[in-house]
DNA sequence: TAGCTATCTGCATATCTGTACATACACGCA
DNA sequence: TGCGTGTATGTACAGATATGCAGATAGCTA
C-alpha cells in the first residue's frame, strides 16, 4: 500500500503531473523541451523527472547530450488505469493543451525550431505498445 | 492543475488510500468501524477522513453519535476514473482484503458485534447509482 | 442535568517536500 | 585536450504535513 501511496504522490505535484500528461501525449520528449513547454527552469524539470524516474514512472534514454524521457510501460493495472487518466481525463485540461502548444512551438531540442517531437528516426523503445 | 494534483495528494497518504477503498468497496461506514478495521486510532482516521472531506471526496452523515462517511459522487471524469482504480485495481490487494476482514468483523458501531456495514435500512444517498 | 460514548480539534514536535543556488558530470565539437 | 551545452545532484532553507496527547464538542440515556 506503500508503493501505491508513493505513485500517488509522484503525482500529487502540478509541475510533475503535467510532465506525466505531456509524456502520455506527446511520448518520448527531452528536458529542455519539456522545460520550455512548462515555462520552468531545467534544473527543476530535470529534478522532478528524477523524482518520477525513482518511482519508475518514467524512463530515459540518452542520445548525445539530450535526455528523452518517456512513460514506463505500466507494470500493473494501477498503472494503467493512471496512464489512461492521463489520456483520457487531463489531456485536455487547459494547462497541459497550452502545455502541448507550447511544446510544439519550443525552440530548443536537438533540432533546432519547431520539431515534431518523438520524430520517426528516433524510435521509442520504451513506448513500443505490448499490450495495450 | 493544481486541484488535480491536489486530489492525488490527498491519496498519497497510505491510511486515506486505505480508507478510500474501503469506502468504495464497502459503501458507507462510521469512523469507529474504520477505525478497527485500518487498526488506527479514531483521532487519526477522523482527521484522515477531515482532510478527504476537505478535498470533496467523501461525504458525511450524522446520526446519532455516529458519523458516517462515504465517497462522493465522482464531479469529473478524474474522479471517476480515480474511484474505478479504488475498486477494479486496488480492492484486491492484500491490505485493502485485510481491512475488509478485519471491517467485517468490527465489535463497534452502531450495532454492537459483526454489522453488515451499508445496511438496506440505512438507504446511503450518495452511493446510489446515477451512472456507473 | 449528569454521565457516557463517539467524534473532532488545538498544540507541540518530528518528518517530509519543493525550491534555489552552486557545482559536478556527460557528451559533442573544434 | 579544452571548451561549451545540456543535464544531474549536494546542500541549505522555508513551508507543509502527519502524529500523539489532551481537551472540547455533540448527541444519547437515565
Amino acid at each position: 500500500m506503500e508503493d501505491e501511496a508513493a505513485l500517488f504522490k509522484v503525482l500529487a505535484e502540478p509541475t510533475r503531473l503535467r510532465l506525466a500528461i505531456l509524456l502520455a501525449a506527446e511520448g518520448e520528449t527531452c528536458v529542455c523541451q519539456l522545460a520550455e513547454a512548462l515555462e520552468a527552469p531545467e534544473f527543476r524539470i530535470s529534478r522532478h523527472l528524477g523524482i518520477m524516474r525513482s518511482a519508475g514512472l518514467v524512463q530515459v534514454r540518452r542520445e548525445g547530450t539530450w535526455m528523452f524521457y518517456s512513460l514506463c510501460e505500466p507494470r500493473n493495472t494501477l498503472e494503467k488505469c493512471l496512464q489512461g487518466c492521463f489520456r483520457d481525463c487531463l489531456a485536455d485540461q487547459p494547462i497541459p493543451q497550452a502545455d502541448r502548444q507550447k511544446l510544439a512551438s519550443a525552440s530548443c531540442g536537438p533540432t533546432k525550431g519547431p520539431v515534431p517531437v518523438c520524430t520517426p528516426e528516433t524510435p521509442i523503445e520504451s513506448n513500443k505498445p505490448k499490450e495495450a
